[in-house]
Order: C-alpha cells, then structure tokens, then sequence
DNA sequence: TTATTTAATGCAACTTAGTTGCAAATATAA
DNA sequence: TTATATTTGCAACTAAGTTGCATTAAATAA
C-alpha cells in the first residue's frame, strides 16, 4: 500500500513559488519568499516530496548547496536533469539551461543513475 | 607582496594521501587515513591551500560534500576541471574520469569560470 | 455534514561540514 | 642563531539539513 500525497498549502505555494521563479531557489531563499507561512523543516520535508513526484528537480551548486527548478521534461528522461545549470558568481542566480545538453561517452561498465552538471562563471546580465 | 607558502609535514602527508589514492578523498577520509597527525581544522586550511597552489582540485558531490583529487592536467587547461566525476551509489567512491570530456556549447554571452560533472550510480567494481 | 484515518506539520534537539579568532608553534631565510 | 611570517591547535561558531514525537489537518467514507 503506497502512501498517497497530500496538496497542502505549504506545497501547493512552495510549487507556486518555484515554477514562477525564473531561476532555481534555494531552501533560505524560499524561506524568505514564504514569509512564514510554515516551519522550516517543513519546506525541507516539501522539497523532498515534489522531488519524488518529479515535480521539480535539485541542482547542487559548486558551495554544496542545494537549490531548486521546476522540471520541464524530466518525465520523458526518466528525471535525468541531463542539461547544463549555471551559477553565477556575481548575482548568485542559478539557471537551467535546459537546451545545453552535453554529450559524452560513459564507459558501458558504468551505470548512470543521476547528473549533476554545473558551471560557475558570470550570467550574461552581469557580464553586461 | 604575496605570502609565500611552507612546506609543513601535514602539507606533504595530505598531499601524498591524495596523489597515491585511486579515489577522491572527503575530508573525513583523510582525517581517518592522517591518524591524529594533526588537527581537523588543519586539514581543512591544508586542502584549501593545495587547491590554491593547483596541487589538487574540488570535486563537489550530489550530497554536497567536497572530495579531493590529484591534478594531472590541470596546468594545461588553467585548472578547469573539465572531465566527468563517478560517485559510486554502493561503494560510496568517487573518481575521476580523466578522459571523459563532454561537449557543448554555452552560449557566448556566459563566462564560464569554473566547472563541475558529477555523475551518480554504480561503478564497475559494484556492477560485476 | 460529520467522523475516521493517516499524511503533514511544528517544535526542539541533533548531526555534519566547514569557518573564524587568537595565542602558540614552527618553517624559512638572513 | 635569530627574526619574521606562516601555520597550527583549540574552542567556539555558522549554515545546511535531519529526526522524533506530539499535534493538526487533508482526504475519504459514512
Ligand atoms: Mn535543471
Ligand atoms: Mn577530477
Ligand atoms: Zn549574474
Ligand atoms: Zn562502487
């Protein structure tokens, strides 16, 4: 008997916030936006939730923490995040650049199961 | 005036773990491995100037913890860590595929300054 | 509508990774 | 050998995320 899901507020306006949001949040920076419409851990507990109903997908920056994107066609890859994301180092914005995909040949005794590519540099708002 | 940097004996041990291991190490990996040769915060000061000098190179895994590997190429490529990283699911290893490079093409408006694939599963050892 | 069931929440406490300030130790060069 | 600046140890701290447990509130059935 699989558990089923619950749509409380705190998840429906996590998701809300998150599939607006043009670039991928972090736990702190969705904490801010909630205006404390809910504990802290509870956003934890509602991240891990949409990201086990594929609804969105976790991105870990090149500091180690984890930030958050709605998922755009991660049901026809098996919810491989197979795209390049993007960290700036001047405005803190992380993206998805969900068109760069890169190709590259693991060897066939390796068996992929996640993906985590990221690149730090400078978004093209601050180089200009 | 730059600093010049001392040759300590925790510098040439940590180095030494980390150029003879076939793996990348966590800091805790290499607490382990030092056996009390010096104290957790050193280790952490070690790593970050070894980073510095170009001696070695960060590899930021899906959970976010930090492991550490030789740099062979890295002169070449002004330390990019261009290749794609294996962490390993069941044995917990993380390694780096030298010669695994992807392709793509970032857009020209975007700088990139640093890089870090990380691929999550199982490795051959695990596999067989 | 109300009652029942079970998932979700709040809160406090905890873990793990990494950082910082400062006094004491030590590598290097004069 | 002595002087100088780098490195170290220690204690305290921060930041991210997890866990246990009692309470609350969705979803569903009556
Ligand atoms: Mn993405
Ligand atoms: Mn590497
Ligand atoms: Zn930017
Ligand atoms: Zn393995």
């Amino acid at each position: 008997m699989q558990k089923k899901t619950r749509n409380t507020t705190a998840k429906q306006e996590i998701l809300k916030l998150i599939a607006n949001a043009g670039q991928a949040l972090s736990h702190v920076e969705i904490q801010q936006q909630l205006n404390n419409l809910c504990d802290r851990v509870t956003i934890y507990r509602v991240l891990n939730r949409l990201v086990e109903e594929q609804k969105i997908h976790k991105i870990v920056n090149t500091d180690g923490v984890v930030n958050y994107a709605a998922c755009h066609d991660c049901e026809h890859h098996h919810h491989n995040d197979n795209h390049v994301h993007f960290s700036c180092t001047i405005c803190k914005s992380v993206t998805c650049l969900d068109n760069i995909i890169p190709t590259f040949q693991l060897p066939a005794d390796y068996l992929m199961q996640e993906m985590n590519f990221m690149i730090a540099g400078i978004c093209p708002n601050c180089k200009a």
